[in-house]
DNA sequence: TTATAATTTTAGGCAAAGCTAAATATTAGT
DNA sequence: ACTAATATTTAGCTTTGCCTAAAATTATAA
C-alpha cells in the first residue's frame, strides 16, 4: 500500500457510507482534489490488487479487502486524532492534518500500544466512531442537538460546522467533547431552544442546535 | 522538504560527524543502500538548493541551513525514540525503523507539544543526545564502560552492539537504560571486571564492556 | 610515470502519480 | 429519439527518485 493508494482507499471508505452507492470518478476527484482522469488511473491500479470492483464509466465499490484496509487507515487516523488531543492538548479542530500524517505509519504493534496507552476509545475527539482491528465499526449514537426533545440529555460528541465563529461560540458557553447538555425547552416555531450546560442556563437559536452533534443513550 | 531530502541531509549529517571530513559519494550510497549515480543526483539537487556544497569528485558539505535542517529531522527521530519507549513501553531495540518514518510527520507545534509531553529529554533511549530547536547538540558524555577505572560510577545510556543476544544479556542481568553501574575492580591483563548493579556483584568480560555506553560525571 | 583500479559523473530509462487535451460514453432536455 | 451537455476514459507528457551502462576523473602501484 503506498501512501496514494491508502488516501485513495480512505476517501472511498467515507463516500460510499455517505452515499450508499458506487463512488463516482467525478465525486472522488472532487473530494482528492485531482484530475477525473488521475482517479481513472488509480482505480484501475486498486481493481488490479483487488481492492474494489471497478466497471468502466459506472463507478467503483469497495471489496471486503478494500473496505478492511480503508477502515483500518481510518481507524489509525482517529486514534491518533485522540492521541493529539487528549495527550498533547490540541484542540480538536486543530489535529486533522497532523493525523492525516500520521495515518499513514507503517506498523501494527504501534497502533495495538497506542490503542492501549489511549485506554481503547470508541470515539475520536470529534465524536466520530473509531473502527476496531477487524474493520467493524461501532455504530455512532450520534445525532443533531436540535433533535432531542424537551427534558432530554445529550452529551456532546463533535461538530457539524466547525468554522472557528462557531467553535469560539462553543467556547465561551463552554461546550466541549463531553459536554453534558439538558434540553429545558425547546420553541415549536422556531425550533430555537433553552439548555443546561452545567450550572448556566440559556438560550440557543435552531442554528446553533444543527451544528452541534450529541449521543444519547 | 521531500522524505527523500530529509534522509539524505540527516545521513550526510551523521556521516559528516563521525568522518570529521566531507562525505563521499559512495559512503553516502552504501549508507543509503543506493547507487552512487542516484546520489550523485540528489547531491545536485541539494545543491541547488542551498542545503550543502558540492564539488564534483570532491564529496560534500553541509551548509548553516542543511546543518540546520537535518539536525531538526534528528531531533524529531530522537524524541519520537523517547515517546515509544517512555510511553509506548516499546524495547530500546524496536523502535529505529518506527521512528523513522515519524520523523518526517511536518508539524512545529507537534514537534514543540511532544517535546513538552516527554519532559524536555536530553537524550534518546539509546544514549544519544537530542538536538535543540536550533540544532545544537548537547555534548553527549556517554563513552564505553570498559573505558572506566576501578571506582568510577557510570549510568547506561545505550549500547554499541545491540544484537538479540547481548540485549537479552543484559536483560538477565537487569542492565537498561538509567542502571547505576559502580566499577569494583579491573583486571589489568584481559580487560575483565567486577561490577555492582542495584544489589547484584558480578563478572563481566572485557567483550561486555566494550560494547555498552555509560555517562560519568 | 604510466597503466590499472577505483570512484564519480553523465546519459538514457523506468515506475508512480499527477496533469492537459482529445476521444468516447452516458444522461438529459426538448 | 436525437442532440447537447456532462461524465469518464485514453493518450501522451511531466516530475521525482531511482536504476544500468558507459564515460570521465582520480588514486594506486609496479
Amino acid at each position: 500500500m503506498t501512501l496514494a493508494e491508502e488516501n485513495y482507499l480512505k476517501t472511498i471508505f467515507h463516500l460510499e457510507r455517505k452515499l450508499k452507492s458506487e463512488v463516482s470518478t467525478n465525486a472522488l476527484a472532487e473530494r482528492m482534489q485531482t484530475r477525473a482522469s488521475s482517479v481513472t488511473d488509480m482505480m484501475q491500479k486498486l481493481a488490479d490488487k483487488k481492492m474494489l470492483v471497478y466497471k468502466k464509466y459506472k463507478g467503483v465499490q469497495l471489496t471486503e479487502k478494500g473496505k478492511k484496509a480503508a477502515a483500518y487507515v481510518v481507524r489509525k487516523h482517529r486514534l491518533w486524532e485522540v492521541f493529539l488531543v487528549d495527550k498533547l492538548k490540541f484542540h480538536w479542530d486543530e489535529v486533522h492534518e497532523i493525523a492525516e500524517q500520521m495515518e499513514h505509519i507503517k506498523s501494527v504493534e504501534l497502533i495495538k500500544r497506542l490503542d492501549a496507552f489511549l485506554g481503547h476509545p470508541d470515539f475520536d475527539p470529534h465524536g466520530d466512531p473509531i473502527p476496531d482491528k477487524d474493520g467493524n465499526i461501532k455504530k455512532a449514537e450520534k445525532r443533531l442537538l436540535s433533535e432531542l426533545i424537551k427534558n432530554q440529555i445529550g452529551i456532546c460528541v463533535g461538530v457539524k460546522e466547525s468554522s472557528p465563529e462557531y467553535l469560539q461560540y462553543l467556547d465561551k458557553k463552554k461546550i466541549s467533547i463531553g459536554t453534558k447538555i439538558n434540553v429545558l425547552g425547546k420553541e415549536f416555531f422556531d425550533g430555537s431552544m433553552v439548555i443546561q450546560v452545567g450550572r448556566d442556563q440559556f438560550f440557543i437559536s435552531k442554528q446553533i442546535a444543527e451544528n452541534l452533534y450529541v449521543q444519547t443513550n
